[in-house]
DNA sequence: CTGAATCCTCGTCGATACTG
DNA sequence: CAGTATCGACGAGGATTCAG
């Protein structure tokens, strides 16, 4: 039942997962890295919300966590690209499914919230 | 692409769905619901790392979100009991598949971890 | 352009004590 | 049994500045 990563261990294999998706902006980026290789700044331009550390930083667990793919153009100006690796891909269909699902949910919740006035 | 819940508005509905099993423990519980109703000190026992504070304050949460219901017996000694909603059913497909993926992530990690020594 | 470093705030969570 | 209330520690995260 229980999975040790990084030595730290979960009761649940289930909550690896979560942790490894659930960081504040994480899923978001995977999710657009999904589609395609991003510069750093084509993220922060789809990310205004993000700060840059936070987006940083969140790269950075993303690729020790073996997400993501970080490739350094070595130039000037400097270029770095992200992308997803086999295991970021992998992950896809079960943010696909937890899109759908949140969809679903929250038109369901907004028929019952309209409460008769 | 935006969907709004509770007065928050997520950039995706997935964020949506993060936020709703996202908490602390809240996968945990939602998962040993999912097997069977449970009364809180029931809950108790099976999370023992989880505070009585956290569990009651996630308990609330998943509640309020309809993925939980929240039956009392009104009786001395009190006895709460707990159990899913249809939308908190509908999540456990997700959960486990959550759970497979994590498990098969933790054990390739596993294998290319062992670095030679 | 892509970052690292610093400071500071604010919410989360644990510990503890109390209640119907 | 099933909570609520309060306090304090801690860390995530924002704003800002500096650097290669």
């Amino acid at each position: 039942m229980s999975v040790t990563y990084k030595n730290i261990e979960y009761q649940c294999s289930m909550e690896l997962t979560l942790n490894l998706i659930g960081g504040k902006w994480k899923s978001l980026i995977l999710w657009y890295l999904g589609e395609k290789t991003m510069r750093f700044s084509e993220l922060r331009r789809a990310l205004p919300q993000v700060t840059q550390k936070m987006l940083t930083q969140q790269l950075r667990e993303l690729e020790d966590h073996g997400l993501v793919n970080r490739f350094v153009y070595t130039q000037i100006p400097p270029k770095v690209e992200y992308s997803l690796t086999e295991a970021g891909k992998s992950l896809m269909p079960i943010l696909a499914t937890m899109c759908e699902w949140g969809q679903h949910f929250a038109s369901q919740a907004e028929s019952s919230d309209k409460k008769p006035v």
